[in-house]
DNA sequence: TTGGGCTTGTGAATGTGAACACAATCACTA
DNA sequence: TAGTGATTGTGTTCACATTCACAAGCCCAA
């Protein structure tokens, strides 16, 4: 096994996250084992990569036989660093802020949001997903006392640089935000924009006009 | 210059598209030209990679000065195929499908949502965005009388493949779906799905550990 | 206990993209 | 017109990722 060299590429580390769900499906169904050949044909890539891959996490498979599906992923958790629950909050109860809070499922991602903050006075005080929206003036204070690691930010364009400036003297270093940046993001902290428009165009460029060439290992 | 060999890498076509923001903002800057040094620096990559990626989509830089920001940007959408407008249609106005309709700005990303649809009668007849919902009764007359090319799928999971299967029969064969599949998706249509959970999960562990490693190039 | 059928794990080959370095080229000035 | 400083475009090299191919190993049945 190549596992004790300790670095996994970050096309292995990108493609561990994608394994999860097809796993979890196939344990709901019942099923102990996975070939690397089901697996493939569930997540669309080539059988080799999938072997590959779990040869950076560790030694797992029996030859003829296949993969445990429960000990995959928990050393697929493990390598993702999913033990260590990261505990986020997220500033900005709108659209895209609902739809995490309502939609992202926890318990499968390793990380928690575990505070929301808004600072319209309609939206403090009530109940999105499991967390209820805390006003925005309490955001220093809580991170603090929450010991908060990574903040999301979810406000309106004009808003997000004086937010990640907040939470950057907050003692926070990293921050997700659903606003394009570019601006005047400040120094103290370490941004990552996601931008949505960007994202929906690659996706429909990308659907519309793609080829499922694979190689002969994976004509199943 | 490289264009002429008619193939552009899938990691350049993915770069391509976040250059249109930073060069949109350059614009309204009033920069008429713009480096791969700067560019390079706003969008934290190397500045080679800039250059190699434009020799690409034609050959528009000037020698000692630059690119030229509009030209540059034309090239771009054209490599990328923005000019056809591709007519696509949402179905399921929920906290996805309101964040898609009320954030994406169209005029930058090549394509138009023209029509959302709902089964809920609180919701059919309201505006959102710039759209009235539209009964989801009505998908597939009007999926043809639209010419609709592409369906964003943001329904509950449970409805996801029966809405896959009617928007396949009505014609349609590309389907962008917010659901996460690997269940019984037909086969008719051309399924992409975006697992949000595991998108922030993937994003959660790049913001939190990353290392800004960049050439000599890039030693701005 | 032997043999047959499967599947993993991985060396080697192939393919692909990024980084570098530098010649070619442009604008501008004197 | 020649000289200077800046920036592009790209040949080359290097590093990395994918694919192939097959030996090693496991299960099961006879």
């Amino acid at each position: 096994m190549i596992v004790g060299s300790g670095h996994i590429p970050s096309e292995t580390t990108d493609r561990l996250f994608s394994y999860l769900r097809p796993l979890m499906c196939l344990l709901n169904r019942g099923s102990d084992t996975v070939s690397s050949r089901e697996l493939a044909r569930l997540c669309k890539v080539n059988p080799s990569v999938i072997r590959r891959d779990f040869s950076y996490v560790g030694n797992l498979g029996t030859r003829g036989v296949g993969y445990g599906v429960v000990e995959l992923m928990e050393n697929i958790r493990r390598a993702l660093k999913f033990d260590d629950d990261m505990k986020i909050a997220l500033v900005g109860v709108g659209n895209i802020g609902r739809a995490l809070l309502e939609h992202v499922r926890f318990g499968m991602e390793g990380f928690k949001i575990v505070a929301a903050f808004d600072n319209n006075p309609e939206k403090i005080g009530r109940t999105v997903g499991r967390l209820v929206v805390e006003d925005a003036i309490a955001l220093e204070e809580r991170i603090q006392s929450e010991a908060i690691q990574l903040v999301i930010v979810a406000v309106p364009e004009i808003c997000a640089p004086d937010v990640a400036r907040r939470v950057g003297d907050a003692g926070v270093n990293s921050v997700l935000s659903f606003s394009p940046c570019g601006l005047a993001m400040p120094d103290n902290v370490r941004v990552t924009c996601v931008d949505l428009s960007l994202e929906m165009a690659r996706l429909v460029y990308h659907s519309s006009s793609r080829d499922g060439a694979r190689g002969k290992d994976g004509a199943a």
